[in-house]
RNA sequence: GGCCCGGUGGCUCAGUUGGUUAGAGCGCCGCCCUGUCACGGCGGAGGUCGUGGGUUCGAGUCCCAUCCGGGUCGCCA
């Protein structure tokens, strides 16, 4: 039965001693990982966060009480033992971190019994995920996550030492704010003083930050709750946390000089890595030409080659209409796949097609020189030859061509060189490949509402040189925003923002946005830069990729301590879940019949 | 919302062209064991094959629907 700590204190967590402690009286506490008893000698492994410890116990040492006690532990009992730590007599575990040493019991007490849990707790669980997550506060026992936790709470801890050095004040936003349409959905919050009326929970501190260096704080940061209504992914979650900043009377340089310092301690002190500063910088159109990405993994080559000039008078004519539209031709270079089975080229033409592409048209260069090839026969030697040139085709070569609109050719492309990148098993977890992406296009048309919408958001400054084409020609102008990329993933991005009022008005204008809509969303604002507003400018990591990346975890879940499944739910206490008709009625919420909700 | 993958004792899995009583490893329970650490030995319990319907003499296996989980496209300013 569970007893009493009363009397004990903990000296010690229990992988915190060793060789050095031999010889001490120790009181340690933890989880049973495993008991194993030989008859006259029972080893108890003893788990805590720091790791596992043996314990002996010995009738001779503990009497036949504790004994008979020890005789009785099962895993995931919490128990307290006092003894003395020795060297061990027996073998040593080089498996373990303590394993040159044990502690020889001498009293135990069991503070907690425990049931059998319904999964081993145990490092590389092999358990389903739905299980582990249904019991979360089992799954959270397991070494790796509890790695993966205290890596989150370390870069947590040197980012606020680091800002705070740099001059940054960390500064709470509001997360029951004012609900704006524009982007990802917002969850709302009904309040119950005003019926009828919203909160909505942040989808960032975009605002509030931009108000705090209309305010004067200069520098903030802050380690931001985030909230997306929007479908999940391995690396998105409903809520998650940024690092967000906004820094006044700077330009881009200043942001990213001050992070690229804030990325080098970090990868330093966690991951022993050694970032070399500068880091890369590529315009987002030169990412999209040569990788197909905003985001481009650098960790390997592969880069797209616009062979659209080469292909021009050709008579196939999947090219020729591709290119009559106003598209490319663009192909990738799988060097070395030349031999790849015609099964496995036709399984990546499915992958492409499911990136809108209409089909994949592909080049091998056999070994002899000469050329097997879904579309060889519609061109001459000549043109295939000037092609494979273009590509810098060797012998043994896989070449890969995608024709459509820009777009889709480098959507198809993008995701095609990182499928060929995890199948040929390119994508090396401890490389790190950093990279800034800059000069984000401004505006992107958005086919579904007929409008140019902000690519980052409305806030985002045009670079000077484009400001004239706002008008002539929106898709075109540059802005200063800026994504920091690692190994392929969008680990944060920033933009400088606009703080003069009329550009702001004309950035309104082409989003399409009435007079009365931008007060009617963005008031306080605007109102706020009436009254002396300093150039500023910020960035915001995902905190939860950032951790991603540095454990090398395969999905974010496993860096959050309780983390929502794929459609939002919680497993472990089943939110969302319906609330009772008095609380809707204090509200003042109905819920229409399903079938009406699903109008 | 679309596409793809998965669901069989507590856990991880196997299960042939549909064919006896659905198997294995680990775990669990009992007994034994004084240097184990993937402890060992002997014995034992434990399964509505996600759910519902259908085809069939017969369904874990085939068909339909549905639920749950994962990946991805759309979506994520």
């Amino acid at each position: 039965m569970a007893e009493s700590m009363k009397g004990l204190k903990r000296t010690h967590r229990c992988a915190e001693l060793g060789t050095g402690n031999i010889g001490e009286y120790v009181t340690v506490m933890g989880w049973v990982q495993k008991q194993r008893n030989k008859g006259g000698i029972i080893f108890v492994d003893l788990r805590d966060r720091s790791g596992i410890l043996q314990i002996i116990f010995e009738e001779g040492d503990c009497g036949s009480e504790y004994f008979a006690k020890a005789m009785k532990l099962r895993s995931e009992f919490v128990i307290a033992v006092e003894g003395r730590v020795e060297a061990r007599s027996g073998a040593v575990n080089e498996n373990l971190a303590t394993g040159a040493i044990e502690v020889r019991a001498e009293s135990l007490r069991v503070l907690s019994e425990s049931e059998t849990p319904p999964f081993p707790i145990e490092e590389n669980s092999k358990t389903k995920e739905e299980l582990r997550l249904k019991y979360r506060f089992l799954d959270l026992r397991r070494p790796d996550i509890q790695k993966n936790l205290m890596v989150r709470s370390r870069v947590a801890t040197l980012t606020r030492a680091f800002l705070a050095e740099e001059g940054f004040l960390e500064i709470e936003t509001p997360t029951l704010i004012k609900s704006t349409p524009e982007g990802a959905r917002d969850y709302l919050v009904p309040s119950r003083v005003h019926p009828g009326s919203f909160y909505a929970l942040p989808q960032s501190p975009q605002l509030f930050k931009q108000l705090l260096m209309c305010s004067g704080y200069d520098r903030y940061f802050q380690l931001a709750r985030c909230y997306r209504d929007e479908d999940l992914r391995a690396d998105r979650q409903p809520e998650f946390t940024q690092i967000d900043m906004e820094l006044s009377f700077v330009d881009v340089d200043d942001v990213l000089d001050v992070n690229e310092r804030l990325l080098k301690k970090l990868f330093k002190e966690i991951c022993g890595y050694d970032l070399q500063l500068p880091i890369q910088r590529m315009t987002w159109k030169e990412a999209m030409e040569r990788f197909g990405s905003d985001k481009p993994d650098l960790r390997f080559g592969m880069e797209l080659h616009d062979v659209s000039e080469t292909v021009r008078n050709t008579e196939f004519a999947v090219f020729k209409g591709a290119l009559e539209n106003g598209g490319s031709v663009r192909g990738i270079n799988a060097e070395g796949q030349g031999h790849m089975p015609r099964k496995k080229i036709d399984a990546l033409v499915e992958f492409a097609k499911g990136y809108g592409a209409k089909g994949l048209a592909y080049l091998a260069v056999q070994e002899d020189g000469s050329y097997k090839s879904s579309f060889a026969k519609f061109m001459t030697e000549e043109e295939l030859k000037a092609l494979v040139e273009a590509m810098d085709g060797k012998p043994g070569d896989l070449l890969l061509f995608a024709a459509d609109k820009n777009k889709v050719v480098f959507d198809v492309l993008g995701a095609l060189r990182l499928e060929l990148a995890r199948q040929l098993d390119l994508l090396k977890k401890d490389d790190f490949k950093f990279l800034w992406v800059t000069e984000f296009p401004l505006l992107e048309y958005s086919e579904e509402e007929n409008r140019f919408v902000a690519m980052h958001h409305p806030f985002t400054m045009p670079m000077e040189e484009d400001l004239d084409l706002i008008d002539t020609d929106p898709g075109a102008v540059r802005a200063k925003a800026y994504d920091i990329v690692l190994n392929g993933t969008e680990m944060g991005g920033g933009s400088v923002r606009i703080h003069q009022a009329d550009i702001q008005e004309k950035m309104f204008e082409v989003l399409g946005f009435t007079k009365e809509r931008a007060q009617e969303q963005f008031g306080f604002l605007l109102e706020a830069f009436k009254y002396g507003v300093p150039p500023h400018a910020g960035l915001a990591y995902g905190l939860d990729r950032m951790v991603m990346l540095m454990v090398g975890a395969d999905s974010i879940r496993d860096v959050i301590a309780f983390p929502k499944v794929k459609d939002a739910s919680c497993l472990m206490t089943e939110a969302p879940a319906p609330v009772d008709g008095k609380q809707l009625e204090e509200l003042g919420i109905g819920i229409l019949p399903e079938e009406k909700a699903e109008e």
